[in-house]
DNA sequence: GATGAATGAGATTTCATTCAT
DNA sequence: TATGAATGAAATCTCATTCAT
């Protein structure tokens, strides 16, 4: 986990890793809990028991500590995508969609507020906003893939099915964690995991009723 | 369409009126194209040609004017909740999913920035909040009636199939709404019509089609 | 009772006195409860059940107003210095004391708010400013002229002595209404004769004792 | 002497200190020119030598920075009631009462805008009216026990006496002080000790020394 | 005569960022 | 490396006054 561009530019030692590491913490926190665009930078000091003058020594700005948590969102992201298997109508395709979502949603625990900063436009920076969208895609078109080698029912189009996939998982995972629905990690993992799979093999899954 | 707090507290003639609603016209394009969060007051009342003393007239704040589109949104959400009705397995059953679709897409189409703001943690007042929540609780539990009613899949539990249901359907209409998907509204009513129908009927619907 | 400038501009009709009546009563009302320079013009026009516009048609601005008052005001202040008869030692000085402090009193009921805009400095118009030293004048040179003739304790200039007085009256009778001192009008009237007239002739008064 | 609210939350260093006492300083000099309520942010900042930014780093608001002038006004205030010693008809109690007016009349000259933004209803905050009638009530209650020692004048009760001689006290003080009286601080003094002895003693006190 | 609407200058307050120690 | 101090541009909000009906 490297620091925001001043921290770059010089080599840093155990301590100003470590208060790096604090203030990336702190600032995902806190986005956490007050969205990126209402966090103040004095919010992210106080959360990382440290000053401002200290923030700007490995930040630029509040939008280059959001760059920061998101080059690493964007490495777990794209890893994420590679990560997932064929899948089939049987149970051991449904476990391999368990298991990717599983991913997904530890992933969108952690980085939460990231995704939903890229993905509302509350992003200035051109750069950065290609970062989230190439994470995006990376998923979407990987979906896309396995959605299409699964054979769906008719009419149902592989591109869009992905991005309406895509978007189910954010905001499912997102009111899980923000209301209080009573879904804990693995409800929502479960629940994503019948529904994906039933809307790609209905038939198959549903042979019972067939 | 009232106006916001200073506003009910004195009685307005014609013209106050039409200026609230060009407060709010321009309160609602001006979050759309800069997103609750950033927007600024004085981006508003330059929208509405008119000062910022006008606007306190009538708003409390930012915040209040937010308030007074949410009240009409979530009238229209209950609205739109209300007039679901039962989805069968046919063409009939598709057609009225449709149908509904297309009415919450126009609304979103139009409140989308304002359930954003609701939905993102970008709101402080509490009762404002409440607002967003019942009405997404309106729309989950007529879903909810109608998924059970349509004897889903078997390990699908309605309520949560709804909540992922509005999950969906706001997420894919933002995405589609904000990123050049290049899917236009007619093309959304209908990716998302056939993925909830083919997820309620999957089997049955095909059957009966194929 | 006379309005402002504009009011003085045009001659009024039954309904323009009432109006003009109304904004006096009502300033009067929100100098007291707020002080005058927290009064907001809008305090006064709804206390007045009128609208700014009407505020104007017959005041000039908030201080019009105030001055207005203060005309009012400065002549009961002179008509009540001029009422101030010779103080003599015994039970008629003292009755002619309280008789006189009831006055005092009662004005400063009604006018205290005036009083003190005048006597903290907050009237930027320096002719308002003039009338109230002069009232203040009228009531010291009064009681200069009172405490010289009673022949007071030696070391007792009465020049310092009749502002001390004026000071007394003025602050005490404002703790009095402000503070919950328990002391009602009558009260204060003799608490003050009582004290004023022992200063004035301790000696005599004190008779008793000596 | 601590600082506003924000400055309580974090921990000063010298220079920090420095600031809060040139604006404290600042506070008082221009609450004395211009009036607690006529005085703006801006006008204390200037005076300061500082920014707007700086002032809300130690004071929420300009009623802040009254409160914390308060604090240290009602301290004094406190020490002083609490520093009046029994007053005798003799020359020594003379003595003793022109010392402790000298120390009123010191309080008074630098806190005087304080204690008239206090006793004017200036201010909202609830608190600090408290600490204003905390003040003034130690003052009253140990004028009350010096009063009553002395066996005032028949037909004296000590306590509306003793309000009387605050009340006095104040106003004097305040009329020598803004308008030009032509009196300085040591006339201030003999003359109120003059009138506060003669009526705590006038009888015997004329005796003895006529 | 009365009213609500509108204004804009000016006041307050915030906060990302730079500075000095 | 760390910190609190300082800044000022920009945002929010107020309110006496004028305007149009």
């Amino acid at each position: 986990m490297a620091g925001g561009i001043p921290a770059r530019q010089r080599d840093l030692r155990a301590q100003g890793r470590r208060t790096v590491e604090r203030l990336l913490d702190a600032g995902l926190r806190t986005f956490r809990r007050l969205g990126y665009p209402a966090t103040r930078v004095d919010d992210i000091v106080r959360a990382a028991r440290t000053s401002h003058g200290t923030f700007y020594l490995y930040f630029a700005s509040k939008e280059d500590l959001l760059g920061a948590l998101a080059l690493d969102c964007a490495q777990q992201m794209e890893d994420l995508a590679a990560s997932l298997g064929p899948i089939g109508p049987g149970p051991d395709g449904r476990a391999e969609l368990e298991r990717w979502l599983r991913g997904f949603t530890a992933v969108y625990r952690r980085y939460g507020p990231v995704i939903r900063a890229w993905s509302e436009s509350q992003v200035g920076d051109a750069e950065l906003a290609a970062i989230g969208t190439r994470s995006l895609r990376a998923i979407t078109a990987k979906l896309v893939e396995r959605i299409g080698q699964a054979a769906p029912a008719p009419g149902i189009d592989p591109e869009p099915a992905a991005f309406a996939a895509v978007a189910m998982l954010e905001r499912f995972n997102y009111f899980a964690l923000s209301r209080r629905l009573g879904f804990d990690d693995e409800d929502v993992v479960t629940t994503l995991a019948t529904i994906l799979h039933a809307g790609m093999f209905g038939a198959a899954a549903r042979r019972r009723g067939g």
